[in-house]
RNA sequence: GGGCGAUUAGCUCAGCUGGCUAGAGCACCCGCCUUACACGCGGGCUGUCGCGGGUUCGAAUCCUGCAUCGCCCA
C-alpha cells in the first residue's frame, strides 16, 4: 500500500552501486571531526600474487565488521589496505611466465630488464586481490592503499636497515640455511612445507682407525651427505659403541679420519645408536659442530650438485650421488643393511623441491635485544591477544628467538642497501650509491652493491609504521598520518603468522617508532587471532585436496552479505570453523528473511502512521515485550561486537529478528496494522515496527552492509528516515537507553507474553495432532492458572485467535471441560499451568494422548523427586544463595501444579 | 618429545567466572502456496554432555587420571 519493493534482495544490482556510493562519499576515509576517539586497523597485507581464499574472507569480514561498528559508534576510523610484494612467490610466477611465453630465463634477460617485467606483471595482475576485497564490501580507505615496494615503503625499509646496521644489530656471516636448489636462494622456515614420505635408512660401516675389521655402524637417511661428515657421535651409555669414544674412524670413499665423540643428545635405541655428523648439511649436526668445534664442510653447489669437496662425485646431482655412493659402499662391503623408514621431508613452498640445509653467507638481524620489549608488551598487558591463550605461542617464540636470516638470493624485493669497496669493506647507506662513488668510510671507490634482496617480512614488519609515512612525510595533506594514527587499535590475523609477522611488528614498533615515548610504541593494542576455516569434513582447505571454496563464487551466488553473515554465525572465539556452501545458503535465507520483514513494514505502514507516541508509555503486552527484547538485543550486540564475540552478536540478531520479531510481533501486528484497526493501537504498532526495523538495520550493518544500506535507502524513500539523513554506513549506532528502560513490570509482561506464546503453540499442536483441516475453525477453552492473565488474554484475543487458529469459546481461571474434547496442560511459569480444551467430537486419539500424558507424568515425577531431594538437603537450604533456593521452591510449586493437572486429565481420559 | 585445543541431539556447534525442565541451526517426519518471505509457515522426533575418580549443598561447567581426534613447536 504505502511502498513497494521487490520480494528479494538483489545483491548483483546493489553491491556495486552502494560500494561506489560509499567510496565516492568519502565514507571510507577517517572523519577528522569525529569526537569519539580513534579506531585504526592495518590490513594484514595479502600476497600481491594471491587471490582471495576463505581465510582472507573471514579475516576481512572480521576487520570490516569492527571498522563499521566503530565508525558508526562515532570514532575517527581508518582501515589501511594494501598488499605485499611476496618476493619469492612473485619472482617465481614471473619467471615461469617468461619461460613459457618467451623461453627466456631471468639470467638471460638480466636483472634490470627482469625487474621491469615483474613491475609490468604487477601493474597488470597485482590488483586482483584488492578488487576482491572491494567485492566483499570492505570499507577500507583505498585512497591510502599501499604496496610494500612503493617508493615510500622502500625508503622505510632502507631506513630501518641502516639504523640496525649502524647499531650493530645486522651482521653477515656463514650460517646453515634452508636452501632451495631450484630457485637457488635461502628460504625462510615459513616458506617450507613438511611432508611425511617413505624413505630408507641406510646402515653404513665406518672402519675404526687402526683396528682392521672393526666397524662403527651409523644409520642415515641421506647417505650422500657423508662426504661432508666431520665426526661420529654416540650416546655415552650406548653399550655397542661407548668403548670407541675418543678413537677415530676412517670416512669411507673420502678416506678422511674423523673423531668418535660422546653426545647425550643422541637418541638411545634409535637406528644403530651412532650418528654421523655433517655440520654443513644438517641443523642438528650444525649445532653439534658448534659445540664440538668441528670443521664444517659444504659438499653442494648452489644448484644442489656435489662440489669440489666431493672428490670423484663432483658434478653429480644429489640423486645420482646417492645412488653411486650407496652402490660404491655396497661394493666395498660397507653397507650393512637398508631398511624402510618413514620420515619428514622439507619441501620448498615455491618450487616444490627438497630443501637442502646448506651453509652460505647470509645477512642476519640480532633478535634478542629487539625481542625484549615485545615480550614486555604482552606480559604487561599493553598488547592483548584474543583469545588470550595465543600469547603463550607468541611468548614462547620470543623467549627462544633465533637470529633472523633476512637475505634472499632473489632479484624481486628490496635490495640490501650495502655497498663495498675493493677491499670488501661494507657500508650501509640510505642514499643510492653508484659504482665509482667514494666509499664514505674508506674514501676508496665503490665497486659493487650487495646482490641480495631482503626477506619480504623485513618490509612487512614495518607495515603499521611505513603505511602511515614513517620515518616521516615532510609535506602534503597526510603528513600527520603517523602522528595521528599510530599506534593502531586492532590487528586481526591468522595464527600461522603470530611470530613471523605479529611479533616482528611489535619489535619494529619499539625499535623504530621513536617519535613516541618508548612505552607508547607498541603498534596495536589488541591482536585478534582468527579461526582456521576448514571444509565440511574438518580438513584444511588446500589446493592439492581441491576442497577449497572460492569466496568470490559464494558472493556471486548468494551475495557478499550472505557470505559475511555465514562467517559471523560460525565464528566462535578461537574455535576452528567448518565451512560449506550450505552455511552460506542458510545465511542468505536469513538476509532474505530480514529483507522481507522490512518489505512488510514498508508495505503496511505509511509515514503518517508513525510517531507522536511515547514508546515508554506502551501498555500492551506484546509491545512491552518486543521493546524489552529489542533493548536487550541492542545491549548484547553493542557489547559483543567490540569484544570480537561475533557468534554471540550474530546469533542474538538472528534470534531476535526471526524468532521474536518475524514469528510473533509481525504476525501480531498484522491485526493491528489493518486500516480498520483502532487508531491508537495501530499507531503504536506501526511506530514500534518501524523502530525495530530501523534499529536492526544499524545492528546488522557491520556484518551485512549491503542489504542494510539498500533497505536504509528504501526507508528514506518512504519517508521514515529524513531525506537528508546520512548513509547508514556513517549513521550513528543506536543507543539502548533510547528505548524504554527495564522494569519489574516489563519483566512480568515478558513472562506473561511467553505464557501466551506457550498456550498458542499448544493449541496449534492440539490442532495438528487431531488432524484438524487447515482452514477449519475450532473453538478453544482456556483455563488460566492466574486471574492476572485473564485481562491480558482478553486484550490479546484478536491476535491470539489468529495465531492459535482457534476461536476462544471461553477463558477463565475456572471453567468446565467440554464434553468430547481433547486437552493439554501448559506450564505458564511462574503463574502455574494452564489447561486447554479443544472440543473435537470423535477425533481424539485417546491412546496417543494417554501415552503422552503418562510420559509427561513420569518426567514430572522425576523432576519433582530431584527438587525434593535438593530442598530436603539441609546443606543446600543452608548454603545455597537465597534466590537459588527461592527459585527451586517456586519451581516445585509450578511442577506440582502441572502434575496435579496432568493426573486429573489422565483420570478424565480413563473415565 | 614439549605445548595448545577438542570430545554435548543423525550432522555442525552454543552453553563465560559451577545453581532454569541442557539449547540453536541443519537434517529427518507430518501438515500447509495463511495476501512480507516456499530463500517460507505450523507441528513433531532425537541427548548416561568421551570414560574413571575427586572438590562441592549442587558439576556439561572446577580439579585429576585415561582414551580418541586435531593443530603448533622441536
Amino acid at each position: 500500500m504505502a511502498f513497494e519493493i521487490e520480494n528479494r534482495f538483489n545483491p548483483e544490482e546493489s553491491e556495486p552501486r552502494l560500494f561506489a556510493r560509499w567510496e565516492s562519499s568519502g565514507a571510507f576515509e577517517p572523519d577528522r571531526s569525529a569526537s569519539g576517539g580513534r579506531f585504526v586497523v592495518m590490513i594484514p597485507p595479502p600476497n600481491v600474487t594471491g587471490s582471495l581464499h576463505m581465510g582472507h574472507a573471514l579475516n576481512n569480514t572480521v576487520q570490516d565488521a569492527m571498522v563499521r561498528f566503530h565508525r558508526k559508534s562515532g570514532k575517527e576510523t581508518l582501515w589501511v589496505p594494501g598488499t605485499d610484494h611476496a618476493g619469492i612467490a612473485t619472482q617465481a610466477v614471473v619467471e615461469k611466465k617468461l619461460f613459457k611465453e618467451k623461453n627466456q630465463t631471468r639470467e638471460q634477460l638480466g636483472r634490470e630488464a627482469f625487474l621491469a617485467e615483474v613491475w609490468k606483471w604487477k601493474e597488470q595482475y597485482g590488483s586482483r586481490i584488492v578488487e576482491q576485497l572491494r567485492r566483499m564490501g570492505c570499507s577500507a580507505d583505498y585512497s591510502r592503499q599501499k604496496f610494500t615496494m612503493d617508493e615510500e615503503l622502500s625508503a622505510a625499509v632502507r631506513e630501518s636497515f641502516v639504523r640496525l646496521f649502524e647499531q650493530g644489530l645486522i651482521y653477515r656471516g656463514p650460517r646453515l640455511v634452508n636452501w632451495d636448489c631450484v630457485l637457488q636462494t635461502a628460504v625462510g622456515d615459513d616458506e617450507i612445507n613438511h611432508e611425511t614420505r617413505k624413505g630408507k635408512l641406510w646402515h653404513l660401516r665406518y672402519p675404526v682407525e687402526g683396528q682392521p675389521g672393526e666397524f662403527l655402524v651409523v644409520a642415515t637417511t641421506r647417505p650422500e651427505t657423508m662426504l661432508g661428515d666431520t665426526a661420529v657421535v654416540v650416546h655415552p651409555d650406548e653399550p655397542r659403541w661407548k668403548h670407541l669414544v675418543g678413537r677415530r674412524v676412517v670416512l669411507p670413499l673420502v678416506e678422511r679420519s674423523i673423531p668418535v665423540l660422546a653426545d647425550d643428545t643422541v637418541e638411545l635405541g634409535f637406528g644403530t645408536g651412532a650418528v654421523k655428523v655433517t655440520p654443513g648439511h644438517d641443523p642438528n649436526d650444525y649445532a653439534r659442530g658448534q659445540r664440538f668445534k668441528l670443521p664444517v664442510i659444504s659438499v653442494l653447489t648452489d644448484a644442489g650438485r656435489i662440489n669440489e669437496h666431493g672428490g670423484r662425485y663432483q658434478g653429480l646431482s644429489r640423486e645420482e650421488a646417492r645412488k653411486r655412493i650407496v652402490a660404491d659402499l655396497d661394493a666395498a662391503g660397507l653397507l650393512e643393511k637398508t631398511v624402510d623408514h618413514e620420515m619428514s621431508v622439507a619441501l620448498s613452498d615455491r618450487s616444490g623441491s627438497v630443501i637442502e640445509p646448506r651453509i652460505s653467507e647470509q645477512w642476519f638481524v640480532s633478535m634478542v635485544p629487539l625481542a625484549k620489549p615485545a615480550i614486555d608488551a604482552v606480559k604487561s598487558g599493553k598488547l592483548k591477544m584474543v583469545p588470550e591463550r595465543w600469547s603463550k605461542v607468541y611468548l614462547d617464540w620470543l623467549e627462544n628467538v633465533r637470529d633472523w636470516c633476512i637475505s634472499r638470493q632473489l632479484w624481486w624485493g628490496h635490495r640490501i642497501p650495502v655497498w663495498y669497496d675493493a677491499d670488501g669493506l661494507a657500508v650501509a647507506s640510505r642514499a643510492e650509491l653508484a659504482i665509482g662513488d667514494r666509499h664514505p668510510k674508506s674514501g676508496k671507490p665503490i665497486v659493487r652493491q650487495d646482490p641480495d634482496v631482503l626477506d619480504t617480512w623485513a618490509s612487512s614488519w614495518l607495515w603499521p609504521l611505513a603505511t602511515l609515512g614513517w620515518p616521516g612525510r615532510k609535506e602534503g595533506p597526510r603528513s600527520d598520518d603517523l602522528a595521528r594514527y599510530y599506534p593502531t587499535q586492532f590487528l586481526s590475523t591468522a595464527r600461522e603468522i603470530i611470530y613471523l609477522w605479529v611479533a616482528r611488528m611489535v619489535m619494529a614498533g619499539y625499535a623504530f617508532a621513536d617519535h613516541l615515548p618508548f612505552e607508547q610504541r607498541c603498534p596495536f593494542t589488541t591482536c585478534y587471532i582468527n579461526a582456521t576455516v576448514l571444509d565440511a569434513q574438518g580438513r584444511r582447505m588446500s589446493k592439492s585436496l581441491g576442497n577449497g571454496i572460492d569466496p568470490i563464487d559464494m558472493i556471486d551466488k548468494y551475495g557478499a552479505d550472505a557470505m559475511r553473515v555465514s562467517l559471523m554465525l560460525l565464528t566462535v572465539e578461537g574455535q576452528d570453523i567448518r565451512f560449506s556452501e550450505q552455511r552460506v545458503e542458510e545465511a542468505r535465507n536469513f538476509v532474505n528473511k530480514f529483507w522481507n520483514a522490512t518489505r512488510f513494514v514498508l508495505q503496511k505502514v505509511a509515514r503518517e502512521d508513525v510517531g507522536g507516541v511515547d514508546l515508554a508509555a506502551a501498555t500492551r503486552l506484546e509491545d512491552r515485550w518486543i521493546l524489552a527484547r529489542l533493548r536487550e538485543t541492542v545491549e548484547t550486540v553493542t557489547a559483543a561486537l567490540p569484544a570480537c564475540r561475533f557468534h554471540e552478536a550474530s546469533h542474538a540478531l538472528r534470534r531476535f529478528t526471526w524468532n521474536d520479531f518475524c514469528d510473533w510481533y509481525v504476525e501480531i501486528a498484522k491485526v493491528r496494522l489493518d486500516p480498520a484497526a483502532e487508531p491508537a493501537s495501530r499507531r503504536m504498532a506501526s511506530t514500534i515496527a518501524v523502530t525495530v526495523i530501523e534499529t536492526l538495520l544499524h545492528l546488522l550493518h557491520p556484518m551485512a552492509p549491503f542489504v542494510t544500506e539498500a533497505l536504509w535507502g528504501h526507508l528514506k524513500s518512504a519517508g521514515f528516515v529524513p531525506s537528508d539523513a546520512k548513509d547508514l554506513i556513517v549513521a550513528p549506532w543506536p543507543r539502548a537507553d533510547a528505548l524504554p528502560a527495564r522494569t519489574a513490570a516489563n519483566d512480568e509482561a515478558a513472562a506473561a507474553m511467553a505464557g501466551l506464546q506457550e498456550i498458542t503453540s499448544a493449541l496449534r499442536k492440539l490442532r495438528a495432532e487431531n488432524k484438524v483441516a487447515e482452514h477449519a475453525v475450532v473453538a478453544a477453552h482456556v483455563k488460566l492458572p492466574d486471574a492476572r492473565l485473564v485481562p491480558l488474554l482478553k486484550e490479546a484475543q484478536p491476535w491470539f485467535e489468529r495465531l492459535a487458529r482457534c476461536q476462544l469459546a471461553g477463558f477463565a481461571t475456572d471453567l468446565p471441560r467440554p464434553a468430547d474434547s481433547d486437552a493439554a496442560v501448559v506450564p505458564v511459569a511462574p503463574f502455574g499451568s494452564a489447561e486447554l480444551y479443544l472440543p473435537l467430537a470423535g477425533l481424539v486419539d485417546k491412546a496417543a494422548r494417554a501415552k503422552e500424558l503418562a510420559k509427561r507424568a513420569e518426567e514430572l515425577g522425576k523432576q519433582i523427586a530431584q527438587i525434593e531431594a535438593k530442598l530436603g538437603n539441609e546443606g543446600f537450604v543452608a548454603r545455597a544463595p537465597a534466590d537459588v533456593v527461592a527459585r527451586e521452591r517456586e519451581r516445585m510449586a509450578q511442577l506440582r501444579d502441572e502434575q496435579a493437572k496432568v493426573a486429573k486429565q489422565q483420570k478424565e481420559l480413563g473415565g
